[in-house]
DNA sequence: AACCTTTCTGACTCGCCGTCAGATTTTCAG
DNA sequence: CTGAAAATCTGACGGCGAGTCAGAAAGGTT
């Protein structure tokens, strides 16, 4: 397997390309950012790295493709999470670390926010790439996450009404969306603490039973 | 307080006027399920009525506006689910209610799904107006959400830790969200049963304590 | 029927998408 | 160092959808 990036005619591309290249997927993060999905154009992610637009179609046949692409970098960031979450979390330590899991992927949601809800709406669109990447991540965090239900059932802490799987899924769910609500949040009171004790109180609960 | 509905232009609409207003908005809705916000274009709403782009801006400035308005028509379609909330549940009936609550709340979003989804992105990016009506919304079920998870703090059945907001706005976040990953969890063998009792468990696990 | 009001649309300008031929820059053999 | 080949970049263009507006069509009133 070769670690070769290419162009979007499929040649291998040169040091020089590849500049370019890193240029256009950090423009288009920054622009994904600033002014969200829906007024992404590829004229402004030219501009931005001081190019022309057909220099962004060398590298990308459609804007989906640079998206994709940063979705993918996104991911390698989201594998470091699941260290948090071995061995599972038990009585001793266990909300301390729920705690500690919970910051990080605040950290996590924080860096890639604007990348993941794009990701998010295209996999939800029904775009069959997009939700291959969703999936992949998601299913680093849940394989853990079910494991640790599926024990928590075998020991009686957890009613076997929980499906596993469902309930990994949960509360991946309960972590991405309650973190996109956190603006509006923050104006009605609840603050960054109130949130990370909240969501980790209840991982801690749902997961372990204790 | 009047009833009359508006052109975009600000006046006064008659009756033929408000059916072909209707059309538009139900076009709409149509194309955004099938094609998805990213796609929508004016000029297909429009062809889907046997109308002209024009006849779309006689109501709308924009297609903005038009979700938007869509967005609070299923904002009625939320307050029904506040009832199923009320009285709180209790240990007797609790579990069933909540199955109860997870069931129409799956009727509502596979109703609304396109709209809501749509709406929550540019409240995400920050649109005030979409955020106005996602707030307004949320707000419905979650005073009620609220109000049992400080009666559950109250009577020591649920940790102090856990704050009543953000624990509403969590229990909001998961069933939006875990809705959205149906399609996906369907795949691998997780079925509406088993997102139903999963959900309904943590619901009730979450809110109540027991 | 004549006139007035409401509603609809053809036709236009503008800006972005995506392409391609050719210009520019880099590489490297001799 | 030089000149030719390879790699990279871009100006300019056709096509399409957004949004506007003047005037056409439909409906209502007397």
């Amino acid at each position: 397997m070769s670690d070769d990036v290419f162009a979007a005619d499929g040649r291998v591309i040169g040091s020089r390309a590849l500049a370019t290249r890193r240029k256009l997927l950090d423009a288009t993060a920054k622009l994904l950012q600033e002014q969200g999905i829906l007024d992404l154009r590829v004229v402004d992610i030219s501009r931005d790295i001081g190019s022309s637009p057909a220099t962004f179609y060398q590298y990308f046949n459609d804007v989906d493709e640079a998206i994709l692409e940063l979705a993918k970098e996104a991911t390698e960031d989201e594998k470091p999470l699941v260290a948090l979450l071995q061995p599972s979390w038990n009585e001793t330590d266990g909300f301390e670390r729920a705690g500690r899991f919970v910051d990080a992927y605040m950290v996590y949601w924080d860096t890639h926010h604007a990348v993941l809800r794009a990701r998010n709406l295209k996999a939800e669109e029904g775009n069959r790439y997009f939700r291959a990447v969703r999936t992949e991540a998601n299913l680093l965090v849940m394989d853990a996450l079910q494991a640790m239900v599926t024990e928590g059932i075998a020991t009686k802490r957890l009613p076997d009404s929980l499906d596993p799987f469902t309930t990994a899924a949960a509360v991946v769910a309960m972590c991405e969306r309650l973190l996109a609500f956190r603006p509006e949040m923050a104006k009605r009171g609840a603050n960054r603490d109130a949130i990370r004790n909240t969501l980790a109180t209840l991982l801690y609960g749902a997961l372990t039973g204790h």
